[in-house]
RNA sequence: GCUGCUAUAGUGUAGUCCGGCCAAUCAUGCGGGCCUUUCACGCCCGCGACUGGGGUUCGAAUCCCCAUAGCAGCACCA
């Protein structure tokens, strides 16, 4: 009773159940090996895994490179390395390149059933035909001349563009889409980087002869594949085949970047991107340049949900998942961006004791040891601002005799600073800092930090009142590091 | 043009199947406050939505119709 109430306003937190899973499930994640993976990709490999990890069972990647125009050979690597950082469940990989033979033979078999014809037809002729619901020459000549055609296919007595065999469907379907959709082509340019082949399947075929032979249970993908579902179940209905449970989410956009990957790969040719991994892109590897973790890619892409609905993907959402993540865990350091040097005069000797982290004390402290002279955040010193505190150090007091500034020592005490509202702001000592670039996607920021955070190599740590960032390189003693987020 | 899918706050999302408990959930964002030697974290308060119009009904975010908008497909791409 009372329980039933709670369910009532408890919101889940788990993805809507999926029909036919209670005992298990075959799932897959099937990107095309053109480039790296990007957050576009992210939310099928997700979604798919998560539901994997609910239910049990195996979880395939497929690489799915049928079209040798489409496959950049050093992406087979990139995948499987963006699949590793994202911590898929993947419990098996095949390649459908290795797979032809599996597809001739396949397709062999759906031509003696009568289900699928070769055409000859002009292409251009063949749409014709579609748009008026007509059955072109090929569709209704026999089975025999069909299998010798294939052969002449496979045999390559036929060139690129001569001949397609095509699936038979409903010529009459309200859809023109439906309408004896094709399935395999020739194709003599280029040739495949992984394997010597000239017929090749097209989509809807491969993969259904796929997911019928590896047992796929369900199928997550996005909703531009809603006709590929209803061309692939005349191949099921052909077969015999037991359909699986599909569920098409809708699409997503990113706010600022391209996801297209051909448009990225013309930009990084064109040298506006540095590489895949430019922290201006979308794809997972840039993601990671930034310190975004894989774990809050996963909590974001999980949250968005399968719905149908077309969706704007937000970094906001995003970077409030990472923040969650990171924040415990990241030390913090001081940057000055765009530093003045500045003599603070009447000050004694001193030394700051910094907390690495401020709510974990046992991680320890920081010391900065002031002997005169300071770097400071240059825009922050307005004629406005009459007083600083330095943090963890000392007030300052700031006379400014028209645009130039003189710094004076004005006490230990933090409540002056605070009656007086001066900002606290981060600095450095001038004899103990190192150059350090901040890299953000609006552009570069030149300043300084503390010189142990060359330790912190790889790691994300947070630039006090800059925000996160991930420490990208040290060379010579100069850091570069990439702006996460706030 | 043909075919189909979708429509809840700035963004994402719950609720829609089985109409009343929804003057609509949660997160994020934004505004304000508290805490704090960071403009981080944490805590508190607030802002903000059922695309429009008809209909059914005692009652509609939920069902029906129309409109509008967005998206997808109609490739020898995936």
């Amino acid at each position: 009773m009372y329980e039933a109430l709670f369910e009532k306003h408890e919101h889940r937190k788990v993805l809507p159940d999926l029909e036919g899973a209670k005992n298990g499930v075959v799932m897959r994640f099937a990107p095309n090996p053109s480039g790296p993976l990007h957050i576009g990709h992210a939310r099928a490999a997700v979604l798919n895994d998560a539901y994997v990890k609910q239910y049990g069972g195996r979880y395939i990647l497929r690489i799915e490179d049928t079209d040798p125009k489409r496959v950049d050979p050093e992406a087979y690597e990139m995948v499987k390395e963006d699949i590793a950082w994202l911590g898929l469940g993947i419990t098996e990989t095949v390649t459908q390149s290795d797979r032809l033979p599996l597809y001739y033979d396949l397709c062999r078999q759906l031509i003696e059933r009568g289900g699928a014809y070769v055409c000859t037809c002009n292409n251009e002729h063949f749409k014709e035909l579609k748009q008026v619901k007509t059955a072109c020459p090929c569709r209704d000549q026999p089975v025999e001349k069909n299998i010798r055609r294939w052969e002449q296919m496979l045999d390559h007595t036929f060139k690129e563009g001569e001949v397609t065999v095509r699936i038979k469907t409903d010529l009459t379907h309200p859809d023109p889409a439906m309408r004896d959709f094709p399935a395999f082509r020739i194709l003599d340019t280029p040739s495949h980087p992984k394997v010597k082949a000239h017929v090749y399947p097209l989509m809807n075929f491969s993969v259904v002869a796929d997911d019928h032979l590896l047992g796929v249970t369900h199928v997550i993908r996005g909703k531009d594949h809603i006709a590929n579902t209803r061309r692939q179940r005349y191949i099921y209905d052909h077969f015999g085949w037991k359909v699986p449970v599909y569920r098409h989410y809708g699409r997503m956009g990113i706010e600022g970047v391209v996801l297209s990957t051909s448009q990225m790969r013309l930009g990084i040719n064109k040298g506006m991107y540095t590489g895949w991994d430019d922290i201006r892109l979308g794809t997972l590897r840039a993601l990671a340049r930034r310190g975004i973790s894989p774990d809050a890619v996963r909590k974001a892409v999980l949250a968005i949900g399968i719905g149908d609905t077309d969706i704007s993907f937000s970094w906001d959402n995003l970077y409030a998942e990472n923040k969650k993540i990171v924040d415990p865990v990241a030390n913090r350091y001081f940057f000055v961006p765009e530093p003045v040097t500045a003599q603070i005069d009447g000050a004694k000797p001193h030394t700051a004791q910094a907390m690495l982290h401020p709510s974990d004390a046992s991680r320890g402290t920081r010391t900065l040891v002031f002997e005169r002279t300071v770097l400071l955040p240059g825009r922050e010193l307005t004629p406005d601002v009459t007083m600083v505190r330095l943090k963890d150090l000392f007030n300052v007091k700031i006379t400014w005799n028209g645009s130039i500034p003189a710094f004076s020592y004005a006490g230990e005490s933090l409540a002056d600073a605070r009656a007086a509202k001066a900002h606290i702001i981060q600095w450095l000592p001038a004899q103990d800092s190192v150059d350090c670039t901040l890299l953000t996607q609006q552009g570069v920021i030149a300043g300084a930090c503390e010189p142990r955070v060359i330790n912190e190599l790889g790691n994300v740590v947070q630039f006090e009142r800059i925000g996160f960032v991930k420490i990208d390189s040290v060379d010579n003693g100069r850091v570069t590091a990439y702006f996460t987020h706030k």
